[in-house]
DNA sequence: ACTGGATTGAATCGATCGTTTGACTCGTTT
DNA sequence: AAACGAGTCAAACGATCGATTCAATCCAGT
């Protein structure tokens, strides 16, 4: 994998581009092969000549822009390793690195930060088989590694807990980075204030109240369904 | 609105609830009117007798499953009213009574909790136009709602903050619905399980630290870009 | 038993989908 | 000049889609 390079130009990279965009805008069901070459200004027939089939393309924008993200990400996780040692790296700086690199490759993305956000959550929160070459398991080696840090700062949690609210951190971000009205270039807030929003709620959420365990049969009734 | 009332049996309501249950399986756009049919056991022409349209049904379906859980929303959320006076209400109830109605009438829906959560998660991640009977107003007055209790309780935050905090916690709460894996009857946690780790995660994030306000030209560079 | 609206059935409509075909145009090589 | 491979083109393939048609069937009201 990654071993394949990109035309900077001529119709297999417009098609690229093209496709790229017209998934971040409508999401990849929506798209057709025929809006694609339209959009790039090809014939119907390039997409498969080039590209094999509309999956492959599909998969190749897919991967073309999650592996420098993930590059990224594990650069500066292996940074935060190293200057903090073995010990606990707050959870703003492990945050910090989870999401700049979005910021980062949106800008060298060609596509403009609300289309790159939406192409990335798009690409979590769509069909997760898009990624099966190998992709979804390097994804899945990354959080791994990033898990390890968070259960270093966050220890007064158990595994289960903390593991349970990362998910919902990932979640949050997925969700963040697809809506559309989430990062807004117009209003006061840039993709760089929402992201600092983010890491500030999910840093909060983290580390927050520690869960109290409750025995089943100590549940006094539906207003304490949820052991808090 | 609501003034409908669908019959208990015949292929008017095996062809809604089949439709719920495919809808929930592989989300709106996969599921086709012949799938819909072949599932319920009735003609190809059943649905555009019964329900005008594919959409039709598919508007039907989100809308009889939304109001009545806005309905027991709005009504919890008077509830806490009543109780609180004017006084600040704790995060922890509010958010319990925006979500617990989910548990509520999961189990009244003929769905599993697995299917219904995913349900009512793809109505609101998928096609918003979907419920633009008035059924889009309701949520949205019901939220607004929602959200003064919020400022009321969290009053160090500034409102925009706070009102972007609701954003994440919502977009948390609405891919924790969507994923199979949130929601879990096999492992230890079931669904209130999930949702007590839910509010717990939110309301740490919606009262967590007050945002440091910094002037664009302090930014000392690319370590500070998320002003924490 | 007859009637008339409600419902169901098989068949088909036009549109769109991803993919394939085969002829055609190049630029390069032999 | 001949031959070749890469790329592009219009056209069509088979499949599926939502929706429609119209005859057949059901069933309560007279």
């Amino acid at each position: 994998m990654r071993d394949f390079k990109l035309p900077e130009s001529g119709p297999k990279r417009k098609l690229f581009d093209a496709a790229a965009c017209l998934f971040a805008e409508r999401g990849f069901q929506a798209v057709s092969v025929r809006d694609i070459c339209a959009a790039a200004g090809t014939n119907i027939a390039a997409v498969n000549y080039h590209f094999g089939s509309r999956e492959g393309l599909l998969g190749l924008v897919a991967a073309d822009h999650l592996a420098p993200l993930n590059d990224e990400r594990l650069l500066r996780l292996e940074v935060l390793e190293k200057n903090w040692g073995g010990k606990p790296v707050p959870l703003e700086e492990i945050l910090d690195a989870f999401v700049r690199p979005i910021v980062t490759r949106s800008q060298k993305s060609g596509l403009s930060e609300v289309l790159y956000c939406r192409l990335l959550g798009l690409i979590f929160q769509e069909n997760p088989e898009i990624f099966s070459n190998g992709l979804h398991a390097q994804s899945v080696a990354l959080m791994d590694r990033f898990k390890r840090l968070f259960v270093k700062t966050v220890s007064s949690l158990s595994e289960e807990e903390l593991e349970g609210r990362i998910q919902l951190m990932v979640g949050c971000l997925i969700h963040l980075l697809v809506r559309p009205g989430g990062v807004r270039d117009d209003g006061k807030v840039g993709l760089e204030g929402i992201l600092g929003r983010f890491i500030r709620f999910s840093a909060a959420g983290l580390r927050g109240g520690v869960s109290v365990e409750v025995e089943p049969e100590k549940k006094v009734g539906p207003q304490a369904m949820f052991d808090f």
